[in-house]
DNA sequence: TTAAATGATACTATATTAGTATCATTTTGT
DNA sequence: ACAAAATGATACTAATATAGTATCATTTAA
């Protein structure tokens, strides 16, 4: 049972290479390439990238993409949001207003508790976070 | 993007059920029809929780369910592994050696450090700590 | 003007999850 | 004895999510 995918993962990976090219265009060919990813599938990620304005389109030949904005300001929770949908640990019937159990379910309370550290350590990491320490990026 | 599955979920809350009886034997069409789920996939997920030995079964007319150990020594932990198979948050190509960029990588090193944490918050849940505090049971 | 790039979108394939159905066997209760 | 009610084993279907491919249109630098 994985939790994080293949868009989710390809997708940081496709940032954290655009990230170190310091604002130079890089096409999904040269990613592609560099990262051993399939060009068609990456081509679908970044497209949806641009749509969500995490990254900027440079259309025409020489094109490619460039971060749309400063790494710090792009999370790993922004991109299972755009590619998973929200994450819910336990997709519990309370919710729905359905289970039978829901007045004394300790199970419930017990899940959103973790759910929430969960999240929380999720969203504190930040594509900045994650170049720091490599040498080619300026710290931030 | 749910995490834990229906599966997981129901087989919880048949043991929580089955946990409140004491020790009297429940069938499949008393949980089904009390919990308001499918018999069909209820017996099926029963017939697995008996297989790993979670619960035991007793056959023929006036049989159905027992636990097979105390309630402190069974855990969401195990219910995830049986349904859901090992929680991996990243199924990182470290361990494949595939990756490119193994050796800088940051983003593997901060979800292993969350992929621990969330596994020892869920180890920690057994079902005798989901049913303290319901009346009906003793606590441990 | 053409090669190389993205935009939009439809399509296919595979895996996982969810749920159903059937026949065999066991055992209690009448 | 025997029917009813339960589980055992297993095969099947349906729905959804994930992964990946393909195509045509448009843009633009060389
Ligand atoms: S048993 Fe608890 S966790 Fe499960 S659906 Fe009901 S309220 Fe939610
Ligand atoms: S980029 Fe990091 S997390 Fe992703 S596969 Fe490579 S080593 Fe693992």
């Amino acid at each position: 049972m994985k939790i994080i995918n293949k868009n989710v993962d390809y997708a940081l990976r496709s940032l954290i290479h655009i990230a170190k090219e310091n604002g130079q265009v890089v096409s999904v060919s040269n990613l592609a390439e560099r990262e051993k990813i399939s060009k068609a599938f990456l081509r679908k990620i970044l497209q949806i990238l641009n749509k969500e304005k995490i990254v900027n389109s440079i259309k025409g030949k020489s094109g490619g993409f460039v971060l749309a904005k400063i790494p710090n300001e792009i999370f790993l929770m922004d991109l299972i949001n755009i590619f998973q949908g929200k994450i819910k640990l336990l997709d519990c019937f309370v919710k729905k207003n359905i289970c039978p159990q829901k007045k004394e379910c300790i199970l419930s309370k017990k899940m959103e508790k973790i759910e929430k550290m969960l999240i929380f350590e999720i969203k504190n990491i930040s594509l900045a976070s994650l170049l720091n320490g490599d040498g080619k990026d300026k710290p931030i």
